[in-house]
DNA sequence: TTGTATGCGTTATCAC
DNA sequence: GTGATAACGCATACAA
C-alpha cells in the first residue's frame, strides 16, 4: 500500500520520481541531468537524451520550492524601488529585467512608496525569500543605513543605482552628475546665454552638489560668473513630484525678482516642467522668452510641448549595469559589489532651448 | 553523533526545531502556534505565549520554501503587466499593492514589454512559482487567448484590469468607458463648443467603441450632429506611445483639412499631448484656439502646460478592486472571479479646455 | 491539549 | 557513469 501511494496523486502532478520511473534511471541521475549540474558532464549522452525526452513527454516541471529548499538557492534577485511612480525608475527597471533575462535569475520587485518603514519591511521580505542579490533603485532621498544593516546581516551582492553610497561597502551605479551639470550649462552658454537662472537640487541630495560642481567648473573655465541672485534651491523633500511644484514656485519667484534671465537650468525634468508652467502663467513661453534645460530625460520630457532639452541619464544602461554587477559577483563567488560605477550623460536636443538673438 | 547534527548548523539559522527544543514543546505545537493554524485555538494561552517569546528571542524566521513545499501554498499573487512603461499601469499597481498589503499575499510582478512571447513565458514562470491568483494589467492590445489557456490548465482566481474579457470565464475590472465618452463630450458641449473634432481609439480596442457609444448617445440626446469630416481614428498599434504620434499626426491632418473646429476630444491623454504639439506647430495654442480633452488622467496630464482636462480612470481603485476580487475568491474557496466590474469615470478640470467665446 | 511519525520534491554525498 | 540514501524545514493526520 505504501508503495502505491506515489501512484495515486490525484492532480496528476509530475515529479522527478515519475520521470525516473518512466525513463528507467534513478532520481539522482535524472536530477543531475535535468538541472544541468556539474556532474552531468559525466553522464552518457544517450542517457541524457532519454531522460530529457521522457521529461518532455511527461510535461515535467520542477518544483521551485522543493528545489530551493534543498539547494538553498532561490534563483531570485531582489529589486527594491524607492518609488515606482517616479518615471526615473521605470527605465532602470527595464534595464535590470533585460540583463536578468536568460539567466537563471528572476527579479522580485518591491516598491517602498518612498516610505522608510516599507523600505525596511520589504527588505526583510526579500531576505526571507532568500534573494541571492539585491538591487536598490534610489531616487531622491533614501536612508542607506537600513540597507547597510540588513546587507551586513546576511551578506549578499548589493548594488544601489541612482545614488552614490560607495563609501559604504555597497556598489553604486550612477550617472556622472558633474559632467552632466557641465554639459547643461555649456549648452546654454554656447547658445549665447549669459544671464542664466539656476535651480539647484535639494541640499541633502549629493547629486545636487555634483551637478553644481560641474556648473562651477564650466564657469571657471570660461570666465563666466554665477550670479547668486539668479540661483534658487529646491527644498529637501521626499517625493519626486515636489520637483514640479518647486520648479514652478521658484521660477515664479525668479520672475518676480526682476533679475532678467534668458535661460534657466532646472535641476531635473520635472523641475523644468514646473518652470514651463510658471513661465506660461506669466504670459511667457519657452524658448522664445526663455530657454529651459532639464536633467534625466524621463519619458515626459519628450511629450511636453515644447519638448524639453535635457541631459539624459542612460537609465536602461544603468539598470543593466547594476544587474550585471550582481550577476558577476554571484557567478564568480566573490562578494564584489563595492565601488562606484559612473556612466556618461548625454545632451538631448529638443525644443525648449534656442539661440539667443 | 546523529543526534548532534542539528546542533552544528554553521550559519546559525534558527529552525522550528530550535524553537521547539528551547521552549520545551514539540515541533508540531510550535508550528501550530506560529503559523496560527486553526488548531491553535485549542492551545493554552500560556503555551502560545512561551512559544512566541522563544521564537522572538531566538529570532526565528520561518523558511518560506519549506513552508510552501509542505503546505502547497506560495502566499503570492502573480501580477502580469503588459507594459510597465505605460503610465496607466503604475497607479493600478499601487492599488494592487495597497490591497494586498497586510494580507498573507505578496505580489510577484512581471512585465511583458508588450511582447506576446514574453507574456506567455512569464505566465508560465508565475505558474511555476505557484502563484495562487493572477492579476493581468492590460493596456491596449493583448491577446487573451493565452491567458485563458493557461488559466484553465491550472485554474486559479484571475482578474484582468483594463480590458473587458468577461465573455471568457475571467473576471474583469474596467472603467465605464461609455460614461466616460459621454462625460467628455458633454463637457465640451457645455462650454459652448459645437464644432468638435474627434480622435477615436484604435478599431480593435473595445474601449474605443464604448467611448464612441457614449459620444453618440450624447449626440442623440442633445440633437448634436457628429460631422464625420471632423473624425479621425488612431491606427491599431501595440505601443501606448503611439497614441502621442497618432494624436500629433491626426491633429495636423485635421488642421489641414480646413474643417474648422473649436475643440478636440482625444482618445486618451497621450493623444491629447500629441494634439497639443500639433497645435503648437501650427502656431496655435490650447485652450485659446482650441480646447482639448483627454482620457485616463495619467500623471503627465497634470504636468504638461496647459494641464490637460481629462476623464479620470480611477486606476488605483481599479487595481485595488481587482486584488480584492482575487483575495475574496481565495478566501472563500469558490473560484469566483468571473463577471465584469465597472468603475465610474470622473471629469478632471484643468486648463486645456475653456468656454467658447 | 500536546506529541509522534511521516512526507512534500529535490539535491548532495557517498558508494558501487 | 549511475544508484541508494539521507537530509532540507515545515505541516498535518493521528495517537495519546
Amino acid at each position: 500500500m505504501g508503495r502505491m501511494s506515489a501512484r495515486k496523486s490525484k492532480s496528476t502532478r509530475i515529479t522527478l520520481q515519475d520521470v525516473a520511473r518512466k525513463s528507467g534511471f534513478s532520481p539522482s541521475t535524472v536530477s543531475i541531468v535535468l538541472s544541468e549540474a556539474p556532474l552531468s558532464r559525466y553522464v552518457a549522452a544517450q542517457t541524457k537524451e532519454r531522460i530529457r525526452k521522457t521529461a518532455e513527454v511527461l510535461g515535467y516541471r520542477p518544483d521551485v520550492f522543493a528545489r530551493s529548499l534543498r539547494s538553498r538557492r532561490s534563483n531570485t534577485i531582489g529589486v527594491l524601488l524607492f518609488d515606482i511612480s517616479d518615471p526615473f525608475c521605470v527605465l532602470i527597471l527595464r534595464g535590470i529585467e533585460k540583463a536578468l533575462h536568460g539567466t537563471r535569475f528572476m527579479p522580485i520587485l518591491m516598491d517602498a512608496h518612498h516610505e522608510r518603514a516599507q523600505f525596511e519591511g520589504y527588505l526583510d521580505l526579500l531576505m526571507e525569500r532568500r534573494v541571492e542579490g539585491l538591487i536598490v533603485v534610489a531616487n531622491w532621498l533614501f536612508d542607506e543605513g537600513g540597507l547597510l544593516k540588513a546587507s551586513s546581516r546576511e551578506p549578499m551582492p548589493s548594488v544601489v543605482v541612482g545614488r552614490d553610497v560607495s563609501e559604504q561597502r555597497i556598489g553604486s551605479v550612477i550617472v556622472d552628475n558633474e559632467a552632466g551639470g557641465y554639459l547643461a550649462i555649456k549648452h546654454l552658454y554656447d547658445l549665447g546665454h549669459r544671464q542664466i537662472a539656476l535651480i539647484r537640487g535639494p541640499e541633502k541630495l549629493i547629486d545636487s552638489t555634483r551637478r553644481w560642481n560641474g556648473i562651477e567648473r564650466f564657469a571657471r573655465e570660461n570666465g563666466w560668473k554665477i550670479d547668486p541672485r539668479r540661483v534658487r534651491q529646491l527644498r529637501d523633500a521626499i517625493e519626486p513630484i515636489s520637483g514640479f511644484e518647486g520648479g514652478m514656485q521658484l521660477t515664479a519667484d525668479l520672475l518676480q525678482s526682476r533679475q532678467k534671465f534668458t535661460a534657466l537650468m532646472a535641476f531635473d525634468d520635472l523641475t523644468a516642467l514646473g518652470a514651463l508652467r510658471a513661465l506660461a502663467q506669466a504670459g511667457l513661453s519657452a524658448p522664445r522668452d526663455c530657454s529651459i534645460i532639464g536633467f534625466d530625460d524621463v519619458p515626459l520630457a519628450a511629450l511636453s510641448t515644447p519638448g524639453i532639452t535635457t541631459i539624459r541619464q542612460p537609465m536602461e544602461e544603468m539598470g543593466a549595469a547594476a544587474a550585471r554587477r550582481v550577476l558577476d559577483a554571484l557567478h564568480e563567488g566573490r562578494s564584489l559589489g563595492s565601488g562606484l560605477q559612473m556612466l556618461p550623460p548625454e545632451l538631448v536636443l529638443r525644443d525648449s532651448t534656442a539661440k539667443l538673438d
